[in-house]
DNA sequence: ATGTGTAAGCGACACTTGTCGATTTATTTG
DNA sequence: CAAATAAATCGACAAGTGTCGCTTACACAT
């Protein structure tokens, strides 16, 4: 079965093989992404600049989808860590989620040119979704709503905008940018909690 | 140039027999759907089932997952249009879209067992980003205020949680989550309308 | 109806994909 | 330290992909 596939399985794993195969193939397929489009780049190149054998990309990923997925998840949690989002102040939480997301497809996805046709959501929008949910927990709701839709459903929106915004040719600052979803965004929620 | 390539575009191009090709292939793709997942399809398999040549395939889209967006998009837009979709009376469209997108994962999607992995987003949101634009061009917004933002936000919010929905084992019906999905996305516009 | 343009058919090509069994190498456990 | 466990390597395989140049067949305008 293809499902029970999880490549993205952090927990038991400590083998430093894998880590260490795992971290080569993401740096690998980061580095060719710095010179060829996505689409272009073939797994026995990534392999090759992981000095790996190309067997071994399929002991830990079914694809290279899931790679670049893998990778994106990996890179967007850290610069989520590295800003140190605080839960507890829920305010500027939105706000500062957008600003990642934002920030996140301009310095990474934007390294070669334009490839914004990259499989990003199954990556970015997993990870926001997740952390709407741990806050949800800090929050008592009305009866009827569940938590995870409306989870779901802001970081889908999220990405959408950020994902359009990435794509205008002339930007506003991401800043500027994330104030706006955060005013779209927010009312979301509004009619959720109380 | 990839970009030069256009199989979406549905202007100028009345030439019976290309109309004729792209039609056979989607329907052979439907046909095969009901069989097998996206995934074990190839493309021979497709221009078999199509009595085309499988050079011919490529005259039309670029791959298969082209092929599938295309398809997606115009199977959606005839549901769409099947139920007459008034843009005048505002009130019940976002509502009205919200249950289209649900009753088509649910009735197309669902053929074969649990698809949920397909790349659809590429094909629906469009769809309903455009039926936001339009919809968008009779009202007046407030200076600073982006339509087409608007309608990007909302079309992802409204698949994403649609796709939550199907994904869920137990649904609720989809008249109750089109009601929910309402409620949730409304808002972004209230925001901005006046 | 006739000629020009363009789609469709055909066969072939180099290349990539995903998988396999068998072997070697590294890690952890006793 | 040695045995057991599991990852990494290697070579090879059938199958699928995307692209060619060439030929045949159809569509539209004159």
């Amino acid at each position: 079965m293809a499902d029970a596939f999880q490549p993205g399985n952090t927990a038991e794993n400590t083998d430093p093989r894998v880590l260490r195969s795992r971290h080569m193939l993401m740096e690998s397929l980061l580095r060719l992404l710095t010179r060829k489009e996505f689409a272009d780049i073939s797994i026995q190149e990534i392999t090759d600049e992981a000095t790996l054998n190309r067997a071994t990309f399929y002991l830990h990923y079914p694809d290279k989808n899931a790679l670049l997925q893998a990778m994106t998840a990996a890179r967007f949690r850290d610069l989520i860590a590295r800003r140190g989002l605080s839960f507890t102040d829920c305010d500027g939480a939105l706000r500062a989620i957008a600003l990642g997301v934002c920030d996140y497809l301009a310095e990474t996805a934007g390294c070669p040119g334009q490839l914004a046709k990259m499989p990003l959501e199954g990556s970015i929008i997993p990870v926001v979704e997740g952390m709407f949910q741990e806050g949800a927990a800090k929050h008592t709701m009305v009866p009827g709503t569940d938590p995870k839709l409306l989870a779901t459903t802001a970081a889908w929106a999220i990405f959408g905008a950020a994902r359009r915004w990435y794509q205008t040719p002339d930007r506003i600052p991401a800043e500027e940018m994330a104030a706006k979803i955060e005013a779209m965004v927010k009312p979301i929620f509004l009619t959720a909690s109380m």
